[in-house]
DNA sequence: CTGAAAGCGCTTACAG
DNA sequence: CTGAAAGCGCTTACAG
């Protein structure tokens, strides 16, 4: 109903020209605290905001205060821990965040395409995902990037270690004189399915122990099944290594449905809050804190753009719970 | 580097003003097919996108194809589910999602706010939340909205049948013949706390089954300890009705731990995807259902908005799992 | 059908 | 210091 209040309302409203009613709203008025105070007063009676948009038009650059957050599969834990140290940043700085699933290549370019084109977001930050030169350019040319949970040549992020990860977990099964012992790796072969594999071997050799590795998907019956096939296959195991505690679900499932939590040790890599309440020997990542982390410099870089390449790597941490148990190696 | 390319440019190559460049972007244009040719390809190969900053100062109404997606605690299980089913539709209409997280009152005025002045998302769901006229009034001026999971007079909704819900609940355990129960609800009483107690009582009543309602926090070790309470000061009790699975799977813990899963029977409520795996008896509410519904309605609301008013209720299913036993009445 | 022109709500270099 | 004016990149009523 009521006219549309604009620059030219509060200028009239104020008696001074919408040239000084802009400054003000600019922070770049030098006249008399008396005009800028008027002014200021009709602006908030009026509850004026001016338009973005011709803010825009006109060439200055203002931020949405929003970044967007791509993920393949979202609703994973994983994911969810990490967005919400993501989100104890953001909630802070005032910015909101724009969600984008990444299922598919297809999806993936879409987004990018789109990112790009609608300008809608400050900054972006890519969970667990990879970009190729092509991609990065098409972003950074507009906005800052950090990759969150993976790492790249000459891109922000910020990163578990995760072949440390993978050796503090042999260690510690050396400790507890493990010879035999099965790593079950994610089956879709990603970055870290690569890099937790050769960490496995790598110990095992080190160390002399035996191993078999299998590959599953990353949910509790699949865990059940690979376990139930190991272990049906080779007696000789006395420990299981998952790729993902939400598959060593699925091994304490098979191992306490058989009776044999006592001979075989499990042991996992994430470290969920169920995971701990349930006492599952672990990996820890830290992922709230790798999601903080990743928002803070993304922040800083938008604020700041000229900053120079930052690469975090955070360690991870053994979580010992009660799901791996000493071997005796009597004759 | 290179000068920024508008309609300007477009217009001068295709050697036509740029009032028809305008109007074959706006598709309104009414010239010879080979303008319209010359001048797309004029477009595409130097691949030109209008402005929508100037669009929108010019006067069109383009929408940002975002919705804003309000929930408190979205990295609970429960939204986690809901925002899988608005994903869904989504993605298949091209819309993008903005999260607010909204943990307070507080942050709920702010939420609001912002998307009322920065006018950046075409329509708004909100999960499980409510709202006053004034905040409704504030978000219908400028776009649609539709609740999900829960529902208020004269707002747009989809929920799930909460009373009926725990109806059939009761139901089953009166057809296994327990009649010593107690309900344990959410500690801070929202409106599903109050529907969801309210049937729970009217159905102990009506069946003449005794009971208890004790309070506490939605989590495992909560219900742990609500178990260990209650069964060890009523000794009569044979069921424990949980407010949501979340609980129950402490309730179960217990129960496994005292070695008394024969004697006392466990029944939750939400219907996770682990729920069922575990094989908890619960009653299951289609989560990804009311998701996809809720954005459903609203995208047809943004694409059409003089619809009028739409309440879907959906109803929730009985999963009858292996933790809920008959009892037998003897002597 | 199609172009010149006015207008959208701002910003800012340019004069005074 | 401050206002008139030009300009940002579009749309569209108005003439022709």
């Amino acid at each position: 109903m009521s006219k549309k209040i604009t620059i030219y309302t509060i200028a009239e409203k104020a008696n001074v020209s919408i040239s000084t009613v802009s400054r003000i709203l600019n922070d770049t008025f030098r006249g008399k605290k008396e005009i800028k105070q008027k002014v200021q007063k009709v602006i908030n009676s009026l509850d004026y905001k001016p338009s973005k948009d011709a803010r825009r038009v006109a060439g200055k650059k203002i931020g949405s205060k929003m970044i967007g957050v791509m993920a393949p599969f979202f609703t994973h834990p994983f994911f969810v821990e990490v967005l919400k140290g993501v989100y104890k940043v953001i909630h802070n700085n005032e910015y909101s965040i724009v969600l984008y699933d990444v299922d598919s290549r297809e999806r993936k370019k879409n987004v990018i395409k789109r990112i790009q084109e609608e300008d809608y977001v400050d900054g972006v930050l890519m969970i667990n995902m990879h970009l190729n030169e092509y991609e990065y350019q098409g972003i950074t040319e507009k906005m800052p990037l950090v990759l969150v949970a993976s790492n790249q040549d000459n891109v922000d992020s910020v990163s578990v270690d995760n072949y440390k990860g993978i050796v503090m977990g042999m260690r510690y099964l050396h400790s507890l004189n493990h010879r035999n012992v099965a790593f079950i790796n994610d089956k879709k072969k990603i970055y870290e399915t690569r890099i937790r594999e050769k960490a496995f071997r790598d110990e095992a050799v080190r160390f002399g122990i035996r191993f078999k590795i299998s590959y599953c998907d990353v949910d509790r019956r699949s865990g059940y099944i690979a376990a139930k096939t190991l272990i049906e296959n080779n007696p000789e195991l006395t420990c299981l290594y998952y790729y993902s505690d939400l598959m060593a679900y699925g091994g304490l499932d098979y191992i306490k449905e058989k009776n044999i939590v006592d001979r075989i040790s499990i042991i996992g890599f994430d470290g969920f809050a169920i995971t701990l309440y349930m006492k599952l020997t672990t990996i820890i990542q830290p992922m709230e804190q790798i999601g903080e982390r990743g928002a803070e410099i993304l922040i800083s870089k938008i604020a700041n753009n000229d900053q120079e390449r930052i690469v975090e790597v955070i360690n991870p941490k053994l979580n010992k719970g009660n799901t791996c148990r000493k071997v005796n190696h009597e004759q």
